[in-house]
DNA sequence: CGTTTAGTTGACCGTGCTCAAGGGGCGTGG
DNA sequence: CCACGCCCCTTGAGCACGGTCAACTAAACG
């Protein structure tokens, strides 16, 4: 937890995904970055950064790493229902609610911000584009968690496996982790099978059946996408429901 | 369409909502109200109030009636992702949205009442209460949506069809149209199981075990239940996501 | 080196899907 | 008034997608 560990941790992937969203006026990027800077921590992978039940206090904003959002049943069956990538912010103005309603847990090392609530209620006050783009990434949020939905619902497992593939794809690329053709995927095959409510069997086998089709690569918590297009027909996976900008 | 039609549709559903997820102002609650009779609509049942790809200009607010949001996939295969309830709001600012990512449609005949930019974004900076409450209320949106992705990727039929019903009718509590043992329920099988992501025929069978176990009766657009904690155990429900003050 | 975690494979089984047909209620039009 | 069509619900039969259980491998780590 020493300082060095934020070194060369910049806190631009925020200011980017919102730009992706909304665009930010300069002057709210640069206040932003001087709130996300005053309040750096780090948390080693495997853990809850917060659990269902918890009083909310700050927001939380990842600047780099992997997390999860899921929901355990009582008898421990579990679902992921969301990613969260650097970027993120866990959630605008979720000390408004008494309660959390899900837990967040680290996937990888993961450096992120805090900031209370009364330095965000400032930020915001004093900006109307950042006001807007936080909007804009709630609903986009939203969206995200209906077509999460959909793809548990309606889509059978190799549909629903590619669909998420595709979707991380596209959420890393505006934030710059996502090369052209690859990226890093640190996502053990249990988190997979959890997030598209498969069992870890099952997806194991979907996951040959896509490297068997010459859809993806997966090593070494690396994945690699030699044709994006076939990818994303075989998962009937559009884009516009995350709303970026083009 | 004539204002007949409106005749007898109060306007408190809404007030009602906001005020069980955070408690509005006497005047916000007031300046809403006043705001939600000036532009008054009507729908029959079983057209879109908006559709995919539309660019979303204005807000809706629910008055009386039910709808359900939804997305379908090229070949057909539809998912009702939420249905939308007396009071719901659809949705805070989406006109900073490019375009809608799903369509919302009605089941009943509605009564609803469509609020500008420019006049919505008056009501919420003249006063604080009432935009705490609006981000509440997209806050307990999304927990909603999350744990839709629990039911349908977590659950087991039973459990999965149980809950639905337990979240219909924690939700049409605070609005008055849940009796203490029945309410209204004009949803057919068939959106049931694109609600649950069930095949219709599964989706029948799945009713009738719930009947045959003595815990609900449904008949007639009419649910009934006789012991809601019996419901609410087979299906694990637990009604913290919703975030209603108790 | 032993232990743990992640990935893989095989065999079997069951939940839930598909296909198909029939019934009941209701509105519409002849 | 009756006939027809449509929508919604229901039931049966067969099947398949995906789950469960179990065992084994390989890598990582202390």
């Amino acid at each position: 937890m020493s300082p060095a560990r934020f070194d060369g941790t910049p806190v631009q992937p925020v200011v980017r995904r919102l730009n992706a969203l909304r665009s930010l006026s300069a002057a709210a990027a640069e206040a932003l970055d001087r709130a996300l800077r005053e309040r750096m921590r780090c948390a080693d992978a495997g853990h809850d950064l917060v659990s269902e039940g918890d009083r909310p206090e700050r927001i939380r904003v990842v600047l780099s790493g992997w997390l999860c959002r899921y929901k355990t049943l009582e008898d421990g069956r579990r679902q992921i229902v969301n990613f969260v990538l650097p970027g993120d912010i866990c959630d605008s103005f979720v000390y408004l609610l008494p309660q959390l309603d899900h837990s967040i847990g680290t996937l990888t090392p993961v450096v992120y911000s805090e900031i209370d609530r009364t330095q965000f209620e400032g930020l915001v006050a004093t900006d109307r584009s950042l006001a807007e783009a936080l909007w804009c990434e709630t609903l986009s949020d939203i969206s995200i968690q209906r077509e999460w939905a959909v793809n548990i619902g309606r889509r059978i497992a190799l549909e629903r496996v590619a669909h998420l593939l595709c979707e991380i794809v596209e959420r890393l690329r505006p934030i710059g982790l996502w090369s052209g053709k690859s990226c890093p995927f640190p996502v053990t095959q249990m988190d997979m099978a959890d997030a598209t409510g498969l069992s870890v069997v099952h997806l194991n086998r979907t996951l040959q059946e896509l490297r068997a089709n010459g859809l993806i690569v997966l090593r070494d918590r690396m994945l690699t996408i030699n044709d994006l297009d076939a990818l994303q027909d075989t998962a009937l996976f559009n884009p516009s429901y995350l709303h970026y900008a083009r």
